[in-house]
DNA sequence: ACACAAACTTAAGCAGACTTAAATATAAAG
DNA sequence: CTTTATATTTAAGTCTGCTTAAGTTTGTGT
């Protein structure tokens, strides 16, 4: 178990990474909260290992045998997550932390049984998407953030953004969940909070919240 | 996620403890299969954390708080095993690997909350008692090893050794698990060796395996 | 084209958890 | 009580994963 560090890496670069899967090191200091220092030395080591393709001071990207290891911690993360959710009961805001150590731990086998148990799920609790066993990753509908909507545009809630505890116990408390149905009732153009409904209530919420929800737009 | 390594000194001592609970260096470095060098300077650290009692060249005990943290880490290990066993479905030959290591992941309120699903279980699928939150333990029932059976006598299983995964398969492959039934047929003085009945089949048995199952003597 | 800030690497160092080899203390036997 | 064997500690060194501080490279703005 000596490789929970390298793991995290991986999953960070691999979650990071931009369009044409680069990433800077920099970022992923930020993601890790460690020092540039402390990435430079550990991606010599992965690039020894054949995990990423690295050139000093050029960005830096996984290897295919990097991307499958990578992809492989995010399957375990996700079903981890699922799991807890599904089967344990854990409310969403909780499965991130768990999932956070427990992806290091049980093995491949117990992971595949999780994933049986759940009947081959796509997605996690969040609406991210599960790589399969053989590394395919379910295609996701089309979703956009809801604060780009407007006044009467409604949408359904197909992923949420899942970084912030805080922020997920309040979508649960004010009944915001996956597949909820939400209509925009009103929309404030000085600070962009608007006022929605979902499940029968009516809430006003902050742009930053609705950035951080993703909806499927709804024909008018 | 820094304590990896005292949590497995601890349990060990824990587990290795004579009957005035204390232990030899020498035996946690064959357990943990490390060096007694090794040992040593965990030792100190341990002592000054104030989780054991240590003074050079003396045998080691736990503290009040080291027996504490010990015994919550035997229960997080022993509600991992049990749950993987019950909920997702291991054999009991696989849930002791998967365990040590997830003993050290989950937070205690997911052990909590495991133990809630199984509802407050006892012992675990080897028979060994799980200590509750409050750090009490389950008395176990009186047990002898199936070795000193001699013939006609029979016995329930309560407890088997289960740091041998090829026993457990063996175990699981003859029909013998917790609550089995299991009487002598025939006992042989040269090897010590038996034949039993279990669930209406007989087969024979080495001493060494009869030594590894504890049952509960049945009156004749 | 040049200057400067941001990004990145190097250098030196530390803590944790090990190792092997050598020194020392304790226990067991003669 | 002395010798010998066994247990334990010390010493010195390794590897991982981090830190801060200092030095380089690169990209940007004027
Ligand atoms: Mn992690
Ligand atoms: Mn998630
Ligand atoms: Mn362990
Ligand atoms: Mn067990």
């Amino acid at each position: 178990m000596k490789n929970i560090s390298k793991e995290d890496y991986l999953s960070v670069i691999y979650k990071n990474s931009d369009d044409n899967k680069e990433i800077k090191a920099n970022l992923i200091a930020e993601k890790l909260l460690i020092s540039n220092a402390a990435v430079t030395d550990m991606l010599r080591k992965l690039s020894k290992e054949a995990l990423i393709d690295y050139k000093p001071y050029k960005s830096i990207k996984l290897t295919e045998s990097g991307e499958n290891y990578a992809k492989n911690m995010v399957r375990r993360h996700r079903i981890w997550e699922l799991f807890l959710h599904q089967v344990v009961g854990l409310p969403w805001d909780k499965v991130h932390d768990e999932a956070e150590k427990l992806e290091h731990s049980g093995s491949d086998e117990l992971i595949n049984r999780m994933e049986e148990m759940l009947n081959f799920p796509e997605f996690d609790p969040h609406g991210d998407p599960i790589p399969s066993k053989d590394g395919a990753i379910p295609k996701q509908r089309t979703t956009v953030s809801l604060s780009t909507l407007v006044e009467n545009d409604s949408g359904v809630v197909i992923r949420v953004n899942d970084f912030n505890k805080s922020f997920l116990i309040y979508l649960a408390q004010i009944g915001i969940e996956l597949n909820s149905i939400i209509e925009v009732k009103e929309k404030r153009s000085f600070d962009n909070s608007m006022l929605i409904s979902v499940s029968q209530k009516e809430w006003n919420i902050s742009e930053t919240l609705a950035e951080n929800v993703f909806v499927e737009k709804l024909k008018a």
